[in-house]
RNA sequence: GGUCCCAUCGUCUAGUGGUUAGGACGCAAGGUUCUCAUCCUUGUAACGGGGGUUCGACUCCCCCUGGGAUCACCA
């Protein structure tokens, strides 16, 4: 049975870094039909967020990412871990250590300054007192040169030197994650541990550890990095990294996020490039995993995720996009919002843009002459020959039902009838209704602005250029 | 400094001894009766360096360089 887990530490808000590591563990649980875990690693008081546990726990709801188990605390499993700790010590595998912090920082600085590296082994204590809970334990490892398959990086190899003791239990009575982690894995039976580079170094202190406790080694997967997007650093909180629920808040798609995690660091070989979580559950393999770094590229990122939105139905688009409409769209009905919508959506890329792209639909833009000034066809025609165009198209479009067909035609009617090409008439109306840089089809928007306001906007636009420089 | 990991277009990547080194994002150009976007077409751009092994290396080995991580009573 597999049975993975991701087991974050509650001490801020989750990035793209740690996401990716739980959709690893999480697809490989799901493809196997095994159980996917959730464990909070919550040892470290002093960095303790209360809020972070809820939060990570969002991050995962809203990405899908349903845990099948837990989710554990590690802070209410305090005496787990103290009598694993006693075992160790009665097989003479741990110790209490005797040093004071100060003490060991000079055991450090000394040699460092007789430019040594500094292993806890060679000051190891001679007769340790008995250890009462009260004193740090450490482990007693026994050095010696491993060698091991990673599931990610292939054939790994380590010396006794990166061997050292290390503290399994802090004064405080809390366990560290470097015992914790062990020992959880082994009682939740884990089956794969799945987790980011920066352990890599330690683990040849945990092969030595999981033969001290005689204890079955789960297979190890090792992630690369996921690096900033400017840098060549890991991404991290103070560098260049974001709350997930930030890209929840900025309007992108979960299955985006999720396609575009997947791909950075896996592929499936093929050329493929959008995934759906079916696909991913079914094609995900740790051996596909890139064993070097990948940066966040943003703009792969919006590709993925206007991919996504152009695919939506309108009703699904219209629920998730409800919370970026402009604030002038508040009293329209729901109907006219999903014409909005309708006409929109293929040029959105996520959804916190549909302010920008549809506020014209909604209420007066300011007059904005220098759009039409700088656009050489249309200010070489001068004032008087753009009002009365402009005049043209009010008694034009004044007939008719107003549908986008009726519009389409009577604008054509329109090109022949003033012998102005597309560039110059259509762009006059449109800039004339809207006072946008952009819009939709002119047809599609005249239509949803209807006749009554497109006539009052082409005569407020003809009395400004009239009265303008 | 010790230890460990990594190395193909700007970015994400395919490639497992013989390829015109492929795809995608981005960028650029063109097309689709206006703009923006979509869509289509085309273009742009890479094997860090040096030694080996081999008839033949992006692919295997070594060295160098570069990048990163880790050496806590943090995870």
């Amino acid at each position: 049975m597999i049975r993975t887990r991701f087991a974050p530490s509650p001490t801020g808000f989750l990035h793209v870094g740690g996401v990716r590591t739980a959709l690893f563990a999480w697809l490989l649980a799901r493809q196997a039909k095994g159980h996917f875990i959730l464990r909070i690693e919550d040892t470290d008081r002093t960095r303790h967020v209360e809020e972070s546990e809820q939060h990570i726990m969002e991050c995962l709801k809203w990405l899908g990412l349903e845990w099948d188990d837990g989710p554990y605390r590690q802070s209410q499993r305090l005496d787990l871990y103290k009598e694993w700790g006693k075992k160790l010590v009665q097989a003479g595998r741990a110790f209490a250590d005797p040093y004071s912090a100060q003490e060991l920082e000079e055991l450090r600085t000394g040699a460092v300054n007789a430019h040594q590296p500094f292993l806890y082994r060679d000051y190891r204590p001679k007769n340790p007192t008995s250890w009462d809970g009260s004193q740090p334990l450490r482990f007693k490892s026994e050095p010696k040169a491993y060698s091991w398959r990673d599931e990610v990086m292939g054939k790994l190899k380590s010396v006794p030197e990166a061997i050292d003791d290390f503290i399994l239990i802090k004064s405080d009575g809390f366990p560290t994650y470097n015992f914790a982690h062990i020992i959880d894995d082994h009682l939740m039976k884990v089956s794969h541990v799945i987790r980011s580079q920066e352990f890599l170094p330690s683990v040849p202190k945990y092969l030595n550890l999981y033969e001290a406790l005689a204890i079955e080694r789960p297979k190890l997967a090792t992630l690369p990095y996921v690096l900033a997007p400017d840098g060549q650093t890991k991404l991290s909180k103070r560098h260049g990294a974001k709350d997930i629920l930030d890209y929840r808040r900025e309007g992108y798609l979960p299955e985006a996020l999720i396609n575009f995690l997947a791909t950075l660091g896996w592929h499936d070989g093929t050329n493929q490039e959008i995934f759906s979580i079916d696909e991913l559950i079914e094609k995900f393999s740790l051996e596909r995993v890139q064993r070097g770094g990948a940066k966040i590229d943003e703009k792969r990122l919006d590709w993925i995720n206007g991919h996504y939105v152009r695919q939506k139905p309108i009703d699904e688009l219209y629920e998730l996009s409800k919370d970026f409409w402009p604030s002038s769209a508040k009293n329209q009905t729901v109907d006219y919002k999903k014409s909005v919508l309708t006409v929109v959506q293929e040029r959105l890329k996520h959804c916190s843009e549909l302010s920008a792209l549809t506020n014209f639909f909604f209420e007066d833009l300011a007059i904005d002459l220098s759009l039409i000034d700088d656009n050489k066809q249309l200010s070489s025609l001068g004032r008087h020959k753009q009002t009365s165009l402009l005049e043209a198209a009010i008694e034009k479009l004044a007939q008719g039902d107003f549908k986008p067909k009726d519009l389409a035609d009577k604008l054509n009617n329109l090109l022949s009838e003033t012998g102005q090409p597309p560039a110059v008439l259509f762009s006059l109306i449109r800039i004339a209704t809207t006072w946008a840089p952009a819009s939709p089809g002119l047809a599609e928007t005249l239509s949803l602005l209807g006749r009554d306001r497109t006539i009052e906007r082409l005569q407020k636009s003809i009395a400004a250029l009239n009265s303008g420089p």
